[in-house]
RNA sequence: GCCCCUAUUGUCUAGUGGUUAGGACGCAGCCCUUUCAAGGCUAAAACCAGGGUUCGAAUCCCUGUAGGGGCACCA
């Protein structure tokens, strides 16, 4: 049975390396039909932010990742939050302090500084109460002091691991700190924490940042002292800036939430995300859900980091947009929409806008000439393409103005029936005579649709309006 | 400083000893066209460097270089 863990801290918002690890993690237990196991990693007292699950929780139901177990969904291997399983830390520390394979160090916090920032830091060294003896620990029990639980790292040999992604790890125990387990406040660490759990929720697969490459053989000495088996490890390579800078919220990188807020689609996300590291061996690159865990393998993930794309997932948005009903695109570009349009066919603005959209915040911009004409000058209408010139414009308008009037079949079948009847009894080309109506119609070079189409959506009324202004700046 | 990891076009990537080094984004051009898009076609664009191994290396090995990560009572 694969159990995966998405197990984040709660900092508030998820950035998009957090989505895609949790996105894997997901995919590779519902490839195999396991379980995907939602955990809170809140052991730094001093880090945690309030409503910071809440972001969590959020952001995992945007995603469209749901969660088998969890803190709100127990499923027999709770709790699911770190803070709630103090003693649980605490019986198993005994239990390596019992064994030998832990110790007591008694040294503040003040002792060590001088040694981690020196550079030149001698290996195999070792925490100097690591050798205290029973009596010694007792009487610095006795003086009231408070210590940590330090692991009690072998001095000689090599552990290693192999990783899915990254292949067999092998590091010297002597480049291995005795690291904290449990801290003075009686909060585990990380280090400590991660194994324990893993262990009891019985979890198979650990997906995580390379970050933890190195410190997994320490992991993995903490699982033989236990007597445990280690599970499978998946490193993922990190997501970095196109600049090659790491992402960061300071820098203004947005995370999962903010892609969102900036009109990209969740689902455009995390199709983005899921090919940042990984891809199906073939050259599919769009994907739903549903896709993704059909077509996921953990062994083509990649080693190297990858830079997140903007222009990419613009595209990718773009292409995701493109595959929504004209119902279902209707219904996401609705808030979009800017007030003036109240009076509109807004289900018809939207069928034109569909394929034009790459991202919803595109919207207004592209709309807002419909609810108020733009400022535009005569030069609109000179363009080499439709062969329009100021004097073409002049007598395409002046002379469709009446036909335009009279026609009461004001749709765009019965406009383009009428103009192109006309073009061609004129001689002029059906561009020359369109160029200048859906320029006096939007104000602009480009709009969504052309002339009729705009024609008919402004109705009969507002478009003459409009088209009378436009042969008023020629006249 | 020590340790671990990585390295194919600007970017995401395919590639596991023999390929005209493939695809995608972006960029440029052309076609289509009722503007712009979309769509179709075309172009430019890459194996970090140097040594090996081999009949033959993007692919295997070594060194270097560059980048990332770790060495917290943070995760």
């Amino acid at each position: 049975m694969f159990r995966t863990r998405f197990a984040p801290s709660p900092t508030g918002y998820m950035h998009i390396g957090n989505l895609r690890t949790a996105l894997y993690a997901y995919l590779i237990a519902k490839k195999a039909g396991g379980k995907f196991i939602l955990r809170i990693e809140d052991t730094d007292q001093s880090r945690n932010v309030p409503e910071a699950v809440a972001a969590i929780y959020r952001g995992l139901a945007l995603a469209g990742i749901s969660y088998d177990e969890g803190p709100d969904k127990d499923g027999g291997f709770g709790p699911y939050v770190q803070s709630e399983r103090l003693p649980i830390y605490k019986t198993y520390a005994q239990k390596l302090l019992a064994s030998g394979h832990a110790y007591y160090c008694f040294c503040s916090k003040e002792d060590k500084p001088a040694l981690e920032a020196s550079n030149e830091r001698v290996e195999g060294y070792r925490d100097p109460c690591r050798n205290l003896t029973p009596q010694e620990v007792e009487a610095r029990f006795a003086e009231g002091l408070v210590p940590v639980v330090r692991q009690r790292i072998p001095l000689e040999g090599i552990s290693s691991f192999d990783d899915h992604v990254y292949g067999h790890i092998a590091i010297e125990n002597k480049q291995l700190d005795d690291q904290v387990l449990l801290k003075s406040d009686g909060f585990p660490t990380y280090n400590f924490a991660n194994v324990v759990d893993d262990h009891l929720m019985e979890i198979s697969h650990v997906i995580r940042g390379q970050e933890y490459l190195s410190s997994t053989p320490k992991y993995n000495l903490l699982y033989e002292a236990f007597g445990w088996q280690h599970p499978e490890y998946i490193h993922l390579p990190h997501i970095i800036r196109e600049d090659g800078a790491k992402m960061s919220k300071r820098k203004g990188d947005p995370s999962f939430e903010d892609l969102v807020r900036m009109g990209f689609l969740p689902q455009a996300i995390v199709n983005y995300v899921a090919l940042l590291g990984w891809n199906p061996g073939d050259e599919r690159e769009f994907f739903l859900m549903e896709d993704l865990i059909a077509a996921f393998d953990m062994d083509r993930i990649n080693k190297a980091n990858a830079a997140f794309s903007i222009d990419k997932l613009r595209w990718l948005n773009a292409e995701h947009i493109r595959s929504l009903s004209p119902e279902a695109f209707h219904q996401i570009a609705l808030p979009f929409y800017p007030e003036g349009l109240k009076g509109f066919d807004l289900a018809k603005i939207s069928q034109l806008i569909q394929i034009r959209t790459e991202i919803l915040t595109d919207i207004p911009r592209l709309v807002g000439f419909l609810a108020e004409l733009p400022e535009y000058s005569a030069e609109l209408f000179e363009n080499q393409k439709s062969k329009s010139t100021l004097e073409s414009s002049r007598v395409v308008l002046e002379k469709t103005l009446p036909l335009l009037e009279k026609l009461e079949n004001w749709s765009n079948e019965g406009l383009f029936e009428v103009l192109k009847a006309f073009a061609q009894e004129q001689g002029f080309k059906v561009g020359t005579v369109m160029w200048p109506i859906r320029a006096t119609l939007s104000g602009q070079e480009t709009s969504p649709g052309g002339a009729t189409e705009l024609a008919a959506l402004l109705g009969k009324e507002e478009s003459l309006r409009r088209i009378k202004l436009g042969l008023s700046k020629l006249q």
